[in-house]
DNA sequence: GAGTGGTCTAGACCACTGT
DNA sequence: CAGTGGTCTAGACCACTCC
């Protein structure tokens, strides 16, 4: 990551980011500051207007620039990250045992997206489909049925703030026709407890984490800029009897989202304490 | 994430970038084949071809197309990712206690990078600073020193491989000037040897993972594509007296990489199974 | 209304790939 | 050598912001 200064014989845009880039790094640009206009830059490199807008993409691209029309550029804001915590797993897990006022409201503390609850659109659909490809997951049949599930949260002007995705092998869930509607989400208490009401105990929870560019649908569901990657999240939670119950694909805008992943270590022994160093 | 059609007043670069992606999303146009060139697209949409070359330009930037200089562009192929579980963390602790040898061989293991050892080349480099904005998350004084180590593993063509730093409060380790010496590198068993051989033993690791797109020396320095975002990952490692040892950041090219993290859920007791429905 | 960025064109030259 | 993408220019028109 050391300082390899851009060669003259660069691209005159590659020049031009650099150089910007170098600004904001070294702390002459802070965010929210007015880079000059793109005529100014162009000036000052003495090369046409379309050399710096490639620069200016590129900066774009990096997330470290944003433009609109009629502005200067400024050099971004980054927003605060909202950490999501891998210890909501057991929080769900002894909530599901409890009263119905209980899951109520620590679903509601789940939700809680710094959003008033009156600005909020819920929206869950339950959909039933062929394992295919879920059925090496799952260890099924690829002609077997599961129940695919899709949430999200929006703001009244439709903005995406939360979306997930979640399956469920039918034959598991079926015993409770109650869990085949849609109509009764947001179930309070969530999946912990719509699994627990046809006798299912989550015993261990994998998450798989990875990220990729956002789609230029996906910029326009969430509102994100340019060059704002997304996380990838699938969690795959398994019984008492090591059967994988519920797999579940959720996205977020990495500007916005931290995960938080908590392992507890076995301790030492203390004979084997004794023979440190 | 529904097919909204890009409506027909739209800039005339989203609508062929929207048209490709529809191709390659709808299996028409498969990894590795190649797209019409530059020109013929041109043609087709009865535009310039600087307008082609935007379109082009978003799906690089999106991860979706690849690009070089004597061929028409093509649909990416994406790498296999390789999982890193923070099992590891585990085995790593497990491994602090035991024989030269076995640290050895377990080292071994976690560095496979498919890639024939001749061929890898390991740097580690310590340097000494103050703790400045580490302090808080160290709960120490802003002007405490900390032993500041930066590994990589690159193949002998100079890609990176592997980056991580980790920072360690001084007054911690010194007791131990072995663990103050760069040479001691690669050091059989790892960091939490290390930390064994001054009494400390982590108890939990706290894992923070977000992600952000790549800077032009990072995509260099990797070797990567436009469009691959890095995982950045932040470890946190605490003692037996709850007090933070060292903090560790890794990143990892969102395309080859995936992480894994295990959450054992405790189990519900008997007499709370028996009030379930 | 002056200044800004966004889109688009037509054309030039260069570097590279294949045959 | 023909065809490809990469870089760069000069200029046009439009949409938007701010004074």
């Amino acid at each position: 990551m050391q300082a390899i200064p851009t060669p003259t014989t660069a691209p005159i845009h590659l020049r031009i980011a650099d150089d910007i880039r170098m600004s904001i790094e070294a702390g002459r640009l802070s965010p929210g500051d007015s880079l000059p206009s793109i005529a100014q830059l162009g000036e000052r490199w003495r090369c046409s207007s379309g050399s710096v807008r490639a620069a200016i993409a590129l900066l774009k691209s990096q997330g470290l620039v944003s433009t609109s029309r009629g502005r200067a550029p400024t050099v971004r804001q980054t927003p605060h990250r909202t950490v999501r915590s891998s210890t909501r797993h057991q929080v769900e897990k002894d909530a599901a045992l409890t009263t119905l006022d209980i899951r109520k409201s620590t679903g509601e503390a789940e939700t809680n997206l710094g959003i008033p609850i009156a600005e909020l659109r819920f929206e869950a659909t339950y959909e039933i489909i062929t394992a295919v490809e879920l059925s090496e997951i799952f260890d099924i049949d690829p002609t077997e049925t599961i129940l695919k599930r899709t949430y999200s949260h929006s703001t009244t002007d439709n903005t995406l703030l939360s979306s997930s995705t979640s399956f469920l092998p039918l034959r598991l869930v079926e015993g409770n026709p109650a869990l085949l509607d849609e109509a009764n989400e947001p179930w309070p208490g969530g999946t912990m407890h719509q699994l627990s009401t046809v006798g299912v105990e989550v015993m261990q929870v994998k998450d798989y984490v990875t990220a990729r560019a956002a789609s230029t649908v996906e910029q326009q569901l969430w509102k994100t800029q340019d060059g704002v990657p997304f996380l990838c999240c699938r969690r795959i939670s398994i019984d008492r009897q090591g059967i994988v119950v519920e797999v579940s694909d959720s996205v977020y805008p990495a500007d916005r989202a931290e995960l938080e992943f908590i392992t507890e270590l076995r301790a030492w022994s203390n004979t084997e304490r004794e023979g440190m160093n």
